[in-house]
RNA sequence: GGACGGGUGGGUGAGUGGUUAAAACCAGCAGACUGUAAAUCUGCCGCUCCUUGCGGGCUACGGAGGUUCGAAUCCUCCCCCGUCCA
């Protein structure tokens, strides 16, 4: 599809796995092309939570302006719908400034919301969600799918019949709008407009990645980690709150609650951190428009051939 | 030296004569996913052949023999691991 609109402007993001080297690449390239950058990350959103969210410290923002960074409390929810309106308010803040907006993507699921836009459905609603999921407990497994069965066969025959949060959302838009969530879904998305989005992506070895992994958790816990989960719970952080359900915390919660030696929780955090990266792969390989590169971003070489490769579509 | 317990597919671990290539779980691989997405879910997961089929062949439950129509499952010997007694 070629982009026509003259006046669009350029948006880059980086898309890869987790400990690809997205943020070290985006503040490199914004330094070097008048950027700033914006998180694109379920995660990096929520205050307080910094090691374990590999948020950029403020040594490796090295004065770039981040955006889309510690914008909610613990005890608050973000969603995709919630994001987008976020991330496209602090896009026009980027371009009154005249900046490159850089996008480091973790979260495959916010940048389509954002670039692509999300069906013009309703908000969850927590008073019906509540009630789903206790007759849902009552009534046992599979009873959400044939609750959505009958409102809408088409999507029961797309989600798995155990797939609860997936099931809870189609009954919900269905219930919300008095509508089947596949019309609500034919209706279309409404794309971002005025932009024209750069995708590049790093996809670096599997066996390095895992390494870099690895590597990355222990840092983690020499950065103080432990002593950041510490600190949340001075704060007063409900144990319950969303943040605490993020790889690593989880973990590093169990192992306070005594149920696991520290060395157990850090494999399980790198075997958990392992399995999302491969997730976050599945998605964006799919991906459409994105260049490719194979390695890690704050690899010389790697980061030279993408700002060339910027350069050229800039 | 002796007495028990145990050695099962990458790991943990069921299975004690026959629908058992061998439960389950984990890991691994592939995939799905339009509002909790660092979530949730699905498939595959010994090797191999083809006419890709609830298809064929081969290999497999420490090793070697044996019993049996048939063994991971029973018997014999051997090897290894653990605990205990000397």
């Amino acid at each position: 599809m070629k982009e026509t609109s003259g006046r669009a402007a350029p948006l880059v993001a980086i898309v890869g796995p987790t400990a690809s080297g997205k943020s070290s690449l985006a503040v490199w390239l914004a330094e070097r092309l008048g950027g700033e950058v914006l998180a694109c990350d379920s995660t990096q959103v929520y205050r307080y939570f910094d090691i374990g969210t590999a948020k950029p410290t403020a040594d490796e923002r090295r004065g770039i302006p981040h955006h889309l960074i510690d914008l909610l409390e613990p005890d608050e929810l973000i969603t995709a719908g919630e994001y987008r309106r976020l991330a496209v308010a602090a896009l026009e803040d980027v371009r009154r400034c005249g900046r490159l907006p850089i996008f480091t993507v973790g979260t495959g699921l916010y940048l389509r919301a954002l670039l692509e836009g999300l069906a013009d459905a309703p908000a969850r609603s927590e008073e019906l969600r509540a009630r789903l999921a206790e007759s849902a407990r009552e009534r046992g497994a599979e009873y959400l799918h044939r609750i959505l069965a009958r409102l809408d066969a088409t999507a029961a025959a797309r989600i798995a019949p155990r797939d609860d949060p997936k099931l809870i959302r189609a009954i919900e838009i269905c219930l919300l709008t008095g509508k089947p969530i596949t019309e609500v879904h034919r209706a279309g998305r409404a794309p971002l407009e005025g932009y024209r989005p750069i995708k590049l992506g790093l996809n670096p070895p599997r066996e390095e990645l895992r390494e870099r992994i690895a590597r990355r958790v222990r840092a983690m816990l020499e950065q103080g980690w432990l002593a950041e989960l510490d600190s949340l719970a001075a704060r007063g952080i409900s144990s319950a709150a969303r943040p605490f359900g993020f790889i690593g915390y989880r973990e590093l919660a169990a192992h306070r609650e005594g149920k696991m030696t520290l060395d157990e929780a850090a494999a399980a955090i790198e075997m958990a951190t392992r399995r999302y990266a491969k997730r976050q792969m599945t998605w964006f390989r799919k991906e459409r428009g994105v260049e490719w590169f194979a390695g890690f971003g704050d690899d010389p070489l790697i980061s030279t051939t993408v700002l060339r490769f910027l350069e050229s579509q800039l």
